[in-house]
DNA sequence: AGAGCGTCGCTTTTT
DNA sequence: GCGACGCTCT
């Protein structure tokens, strides 16, 4: 198979691949052998280029299987994978490892699971599974959750594991109380995992790094088998990351990272920008090569996204620059709540739709929090708009998802005592929490799983009699099933045993729309897995669970539909679209409140705002509401100070008066109603506004007020700014300063 | 053991 | 405004 594919790559001489390269680009690819940093700005052809490095080195007759390729999400491991193989063909792209660093390692660690203490069987826990074991190790240390906050504690324990700290060394310099407590935590939460046979996301690099720092072997055949290493996105590395790449790549130091410094916006999970800024300092003998092109955008994009990024301080100056055209100045879209924000955007998207200037599929809207998707899907349902949510995670945070997964989980790999935990009860078989915690104490104190305890429970102190039975009816159900793991496929096993469960059979005996939702959403997991094995011919249960757990949603094949896509702008890393509408950006909110007092915090989002905008190929539009629900309650907010950074030559005049829209249905009691929160001292200033008065609006900046009409909650002013924009401006709104 | 009710925290972002 | 969690009652 390889080597006929290797021919068919031999027929064409290695510098056609080069192609349309830009100057930049065609060093970029040539630079095979050594270090090699690449720095790319959003829109300069980055994925090009990596794909077309590879496809290179392919035509210089490197095998393969001795290139490996990180990136940091699935997506966009995906697409590299799609692009290679466009190159050079599919089944050779197959044989090559283009993965994310974590499902890279879970595939490592599988293969050397016996090496480290686990048994390839071992599962992956996601964040909640992760909280479940913190809880569960709280109550055993008997630390009230009310005075320490489990979240939190996930949150030291991910940042300590990011920093490859050990939980004896958290313990070594723990100082404070809270700091010793958390150690504690830590170090059962660690023994509770490998008891489990479980590590979560962070473990799957740390124990790599373990793996490969104490078995030489495994080391050298990795060394033999990566000769050229390739990793994007590497402004988002973490240190642990950092540290697998650098001992992957030591042999052979051909390295390849591409990165864009003011495109880092994982700060809170862990990146490290100093990974990228240092690597020069890593590899005093590497090339560095600045893409600075851009290829996606208009010039008005790019001198907008420029002039908010340029008020980070830290900060590598590059200078991008475009042949394309000036293009669409931008539109801001100001709307008085969250409601009138997605309608207005729904009816501007329509709008430019209408005109045929755009297709759905041209168009996403960005937004930071999840929770914003609600108002636009709304307004795109009422206005019968085909859309595309992006988010990720619904499917599999639904739960009798999640207990499906659990119980397979559980099939796969008994010792795991959070999937057992989960599902034990469920459907309710008599098996209450107060015998679980007698029964897990035991196996905690006899250094064995709860599982096992389960088979026999009489045993355990204080256990009655008909739980002891349930307990070991339920041991039997899932061994039994064990018993064909594997002889069977795996969606007939999956089926066959989620069947015996009970657990489908009881939402469908409730027989209500809900329940039967959640059994429908059941069946559409064992027929994903009846799919996946259709797919792929040696799916096994485990590396089905694998996937799943590693993979958010691959929704992709929606993707190529004509919608309107909807996602944060996280999500929107790596993708572009004609048209992109940011949705929501108010002080508070966009950049969100806790960056206020976090200057570091502040340069992220605004990090954020220049990922989003450099998103936009043609056209841009902003947008804030002056009031939204949050939290089930009203709250008001400026508009963002990004707003203000963007420089005023790229937005379009009327865009920046965009007036409200009358269509909006509200009535006076529902204001009346709302519960407000926001502080009124600014109140007075307005009331006492005048005409003639000078005065400061966040956004439009300085101005005359020429007409005040109305009085207290509808008192409006007409302003007159500097720019010579006029515009009515609700007092009770608009945050007025006197100047 | 399990149902029912009230309280609380939550929305940043993801592998 | 929702979902997770804990407390109380049966």
């Amino acid at each position: 198979m390889t080597l006929k594919l290797v021919s068919q790559s031999d027929h064409v001489p290695a510098e056609d691949l080069l192609d349309g390269l830009n100057q930049r680009q065609a060093e970029a690819v040539t630079h095979t052998e050594g270090p090699l940093l690449i720095i790319a700005g959003a829109g300069s052809g980055k994925t090009r280029v990596l794909t077309v490095r590879i496809a290179y080195l392919l035509r210089l007759g490197v095998h393969p299987s001795h290139i490996l390729s990180l990136t940091f999400t699935n997506k966009a491991a995906q697409e590299m994978k799609e692009r290679v193989g466009e190159l050079v063909g599919g089944s050779v792209s197959r044989s090559m490892w283009v993965g994310t660093f974590h499902s890279l390692f879970a595939r490592i660690l599988r293969q050397h699971a016996d090496r480290i203490g686990y048994t390839s069987s071992f599962t992956i826990y996601d964040s909640d599974d992760q909280l479940a074991a913190i809880k569960a190790v709280m109550n055993q240390l008997g630390v009230s959750q009310q005075a320490v906050p489990p979240n939190g504690v996930k949150g030291r324990i991910s940042n300590a594991k990011n920093e490859m700290m050990s939980w004896q060394e958290y313990s070594r310099r723990a100082s404070t109380i809270s700091e010793k407590q958390t150690a504690q935590i830590y170090e059962l939460y660690e023994k509770r995992l490998k008891h489990s046979n479980a590590m979560d996301f962070d473990d799957l690099l740390l124990n790599t790094i373990i793996l490969l720092d104490n078995h030489t072997d495994v080391l050298e055949g990795m060394h033999d088998r990566f000769k050229y290493l390739c990793v994007d996105e590497y402004q988002d590395t973490n240190r642990a990351q950092y540290r697998v790449v650098n001992i992957l790549a030591k042999k052979f130091r051909n390295i390849c990272v591409v990165g864009d410094d003011a495109q880092s916006i994982y700060r809170w999970r862990g990146a490290d920008i100093r990974n990228i800024l240092e690597f020069e300092r890593d590899y005093p003998d590497a090339r560095v090569v600045r893409l600075e092109q851009n290829y996606r955008s208009t010039k008005t994009i790019l001198a907008a996204a420029d002039s908010v990024i340029k008020n980070n301080e830290k900060q590598l100056r590059k200078t991008l620059w475009t042949e394309n055209v000036e293009g669409e100045k931008i539109t801001v879209l100001s709307c008085r709540d969250d409601r009138e924000e997605a309608e207005s955007i729904v009816r501007t998207i329509k709008n430019r739709i209408e005109k045929n200037l755009y297709r759905y599929s041209d168009t996403a809207v960005l937004y930071r929090t999840n929770a914003q998707s609600q108002a636009l899907e709304d307004a795109l349902r009422r206005a019968n708009l085909p859309y595309l949510i992006v988010s990720g995670v619904s499917f599999y945070k639904r739960k009798e998802v999640k207990d499906t997964l659990a119980y397979l989980r559980l099939l796969v790999n008994p010792a795991d005592a959070e999937s057992l935990l989960r599902i034990v009860n469920e459907p309710a078989r008599g098996i209450g929490q107060t015998s679980l915690n007698r029964m897990q104490e035991y196996a905690v104190n006899n250094s064995t799983t709860l599982f096992d305890v389960m088979a026999d429970a009489s045993v355990v102190p204080q256990i009655q009699q008909r739980v002891v039975t349930a307990a070991r009816n339920f041991v039997e159900l899932v061994e039994r099933h064990r018993e064909v793991l594997n002889d069977l496929p795996p969606a007939t096993l999956a089926q066959q045993y989620i069947e015996s469960t009970g657990l489908p059979t009881m939402y469908k005996q409730q027989d209500t729309e809900e329940s039967l939702d959640k059994w429908n959403n059941i069946e559409r997991i064992l027929d994903h897995i009846l799919e996946q094995q259709e797919i792929e011919e040696n799916l096994t249960l485990a590396s089905y669970l694998e996937t799943v757990a590693l993979v958010s949603e691959q929704d992709d094949p929606q993707l190529g539909s004509n919608r309107i896509a909807l996602m944060t702008m996280h999500a929107s890393k790596g993708l572009e679209f004609p048209l992109v509408v940011i949705a929501g950006l108010e002080q508070g909110l966009f950049p969100l409140a806790k960056a206020e007092t976090d200057p570091g915090e502040q340069e992220e989002e605004r990090r954020l705002f220049y990922v989003g905008i450099t998103r936009a190929r043609e056209e841009l539009i902003l947008s804030y509401a002056e009031r939204r629900y949050r939290f089930g309650e009203l709250s008001f907010s400026r508009p963002s100070t990004f707003l203000s950074e963007l420089d005023q030559n790229t937005l379009a005049p009327s865009g920046r008066s965009v007036a409200v829209s009358a269509k909006i249905r509200r009535t006076v009691e529902t204001y009346s109603q709302m519960p407000v929160k926001e502080d009124y001292s600014q109140l007075s200033v307005k009331q006492s506004v005048k005409t003639g008065q000078r005065v400061k609006h966040p956004m439009f900046g300085v101005g005359v007020v020429v007409d005040v009409s109305g009085y207290g909650s509808s008192a409006k002013a007409t302003v007159e700014f500097s720019n010579g924009q006029k515009k009515q401006l609700m007092l009770s709104y608009a945050r007025l300063e006197q100047v």
